[in-house]
DNA sequence: GCAAAAGTGTTAACTGTACACCCATGT
DNA sequence: ACATGGGTGTACAGTTAACACTTTTGC
């Protein structure tokens, strides 16, 4: 038989106080994106009692912008601020919502929710992606499901729960859309980085081989690179150059875009 | 002494059961845009009562998704269905409700909101865009206000109430940005329009003179038009082609974009 | 016949793409 | 020394931008 465990108190009174403290019916949900081993990784909660993957999400507090509860949650589940955040769509359909998810979780500990809890009502979330830097990430223990977060691989998301996948597919496509006309690269690689490195992150966005030479020449057309004075030495073959990029460069391209268009 | 009307059944109930009938804290505006005069327009009410201008905007049905009551909101106010209807922000700042507008309009009719009233809680509104045919619009009396939308120039928008005219502007830039990579027109001009009313379009949006021969070529290029066997007779000089978009082209342009990019 | 607007064509500049060649490094 | 990956250069093709000339129409 199942051993009984304590509930936690912050869980506890998100059943009891959660629509005084919340926005009703509305949540934000995480797709936080990394670059590790040539392979786009996005972070994920294993929810036990249910046995699927969720993306990081939360609620939004009484009085709080909703950007500021996006960043909160990226700041709960990887220890991460300051962070690159964008909206890319609300989802709203009436059946996404699962209340049996809530209810497996409080089952845990012998809690059944009422019908009439806030938890049980139809839920609209608004989606954000972040770009991080796998190596600055410490993932987290997180007060409310004293889970931690995992990292995996793009390819490998089914089995996420409710409509999450959608989520995250849609978050791919934005990504994939902003390539064009947005710089990349700045949260999801270390300070240092080279060329190579930088390209295969765009060839695994765009799921694409690009050719070297010409990819090299339109990241420097570009100008937001600085060429450092150093290699990336200990591999096998010859030792490519490390860039960082120019700060202010790279905001001006984030908010002006790479290219003017007409 | 002010003449005290007598309030219409669905604003009574709007206060009374609003929050049975509707998603807390949660509401759609539009930003309809349409094309007249080689202006650019949106549709506004006049909202009499604090004598500002407001988007035409509603709340979200509890089960109806986003995308539906943004619909019946542009439905309701233009009598036009199926257009195109995109969402571009969510706009979130605590501060941007304010709750004398309600009070405004009910204090007409002798009635003090309670403060505890679902209405004057704070409210995150999902932005919407639209772009539709100037001469299809019958602008019809809402229920709520018992006002008329009506056209005014993108210009003069000043003097909106709350933060509406942020969302506007931030409409606009969507609009600008979506122009290069998205087809636009055929839900803001008539179903036979002239090259150069087109290209008046385009250079309306972008605020920008453009070359008339390599603006043809270039629409053209794009293969979403059918040129027909007409000219538009009765102005001065020679007589332009009149082109309609090819729907099936037009629809997939809207889908895939104009160019492949990477 | 003239001014103004529209249709059609041409050329030069630019950008993107496809390659070729050389260099550095570990085995 | 050679295989592999990285740095640099060039030439061709396709696209865009700039501009000239002709045609139609109302006054």
């Amino acid at each position: 038989m199942a051993k009984k465990l304590t509930i936690h108190p912050a869980l506890k009174q998100l059943l009891e106080k959660g629509d005084k403290q919340f926005q009703s019916g509305l949540s934000v949900d995480c797709v936080i994106f990394g670059f590790h081993e040539n392979v786009l990784k996005i972070l994920a909660l294993d929810v036990k009692y249910i046995n699927k993957w969720a993306l990081p999400g939360g609620f939004i507090k009484i009085n709080e912008p909703v950007e500021q509860a996006a960043a909160r949650v990226l700041q709960e589940r990887t220890g991460v601020n300051n962070i690159f955040l964008q909206q890319f769509e609300v989802f709203s359909n009436p059946t996404r919502s699962d209340a049996s998810v809530h209810q497996s979780r409080y089952k845990e500990f012998g809690i059944k929710i009422p019908k009439d809890n806030w938890l049980m009502q139809r839920f609209i979330t608004i989606g954000y992606f972040a770009l991080i830097d796998f190596t600055e990430v410490k993932t987290t223990e997180s007060k409310m499901d004293a889970e931690y977060c995992e990292w995996i691989d793009i390819s490998k998301l089914d089995n996420m729960m409710m409509d999450h996948q959608a989520i995250v597919l849609k978050a791919l496509e934005t990504l994939r859309t902003q390539l064009a006309y947005t710089p990349i690269g700045k949260n999801l690689l270390p300070k240092k980085f080279t060329m190579p490195e930088l390209q295969k992150l765009y060839e695994t966005i765009l799921d694409k081989k690009l050719d070297r030479r010409n990819f090299q020449r339109r990241m420097l057309g570009f100008g937001i690179l600085n060429k450092l004075n150093e290699t990336r030495k200990g591999g096998a073959h010859k030792a490519p150059f490390l860039y960082t990029f120019n700060d202010k460069k790279y905001q001006r391209a984030l908010k002006e875009g790479l290219y003017g268009s007409w």
